[in-house]
DNA sequence: TATTGTTATACTCTATAACTATA
DNA sequence: TATAGTTATAGAGTATAACAATA
């Protein structure tokens, strides 16, 4: 059994980040956080008072698709929704978000840590600017 | 606006990875093919007879959603299902589903090299290795 | 006119459980 | 007992279209 496609990196890729999901997926999921979650937290915290536009367009989600995922950090008393300029709502993380992000980061960080060691020592400082060239939306 | 996880090799694989991923559906979808297909026909057509589930396996698709994907590809007349060894299904490509495998094929290649062009010539060499580390799957 | 947020909808991928038939 | 294939089902991510309200 071979698989003819082992030699292209779009494929390797592709492969190799569905695994790194998943695993991380199961890391997180003791927070009851999802992936997107997870890094939204991460995002609002860093930039408070952002809009539900402006964070779906950081992380290629679409506005419609914001809309169910911010209702339900608020439902669950993480963040904040506040109108800002009457049609924007700008997002900020509750006392409860702020320790449950913090607590995120830490899985982000030994999963990213363990991650990296993964990788032989002599590749590993090309990865990141590799997959950065790789990655149009990183120009924009 | 930051973005406090850009330094994570595992959150720009993620981003980078489905921005490819995006790039290549649109690519392959003029044939009619998802990504998932596309990939079937290429390692059915180099192992022919495989079963089901040794390609489930192969591509880490279970079992259960192996079926749908290829009784489909066998009502597209591009793949046959032929009973091996009682409990085991073997696939083979039809004539047609040679022709369209190696259309597939060109686009995955053009894909492909496009792809790695865009990679600083420094670290190109460096991200294969790096990304089957990261890969667990490639070791079984 | 363009943008924000919303609702509705649909498609794809993935995951699990349960079943039959066969090794 | 273990494996192959199937069915049903659910969750998650993603995509488009259309709408009201606001800039």
């Amino acid at each position: 059994m071979r698989d003819p496609l082992l030699k292209y990196p779009g494929y390797i890729l592709r492969r190799a980040s569905t695994a790194a999901m998943a695993e991380f997926a199961s890391r997180i999921v003791v927070l009851g956080l999802r992936t997107s979650e997870a890094t939204i937290l991460q995002i609002v915290a860093e930039n408070p008072g952002i809009s539900q536009s402006a964070l779906g367009r950081m992380l290629d989600i679409q506005r419609a698709n914001m809309t169910p995922i911010a209702a339900r950090l608020e439902a669950r008393g993480l963040m904040r929704r506040l109108p800002s300029d009457g049609r924007s709502l700008g997002l900020e993380l509750t006392d409860e978000g702020h320790l449950l992000a913090e607590k995120a980061r830490a899985i982000i960080d030994t999963f990213e840590t363990d991650l990296t060691n993964r990788i032989p020592a002599e590749h590993r400082a090309h990865l990141m600017p590799a997959l950065l060239a790789l990655w149009p939306s990183a120009d924009d």
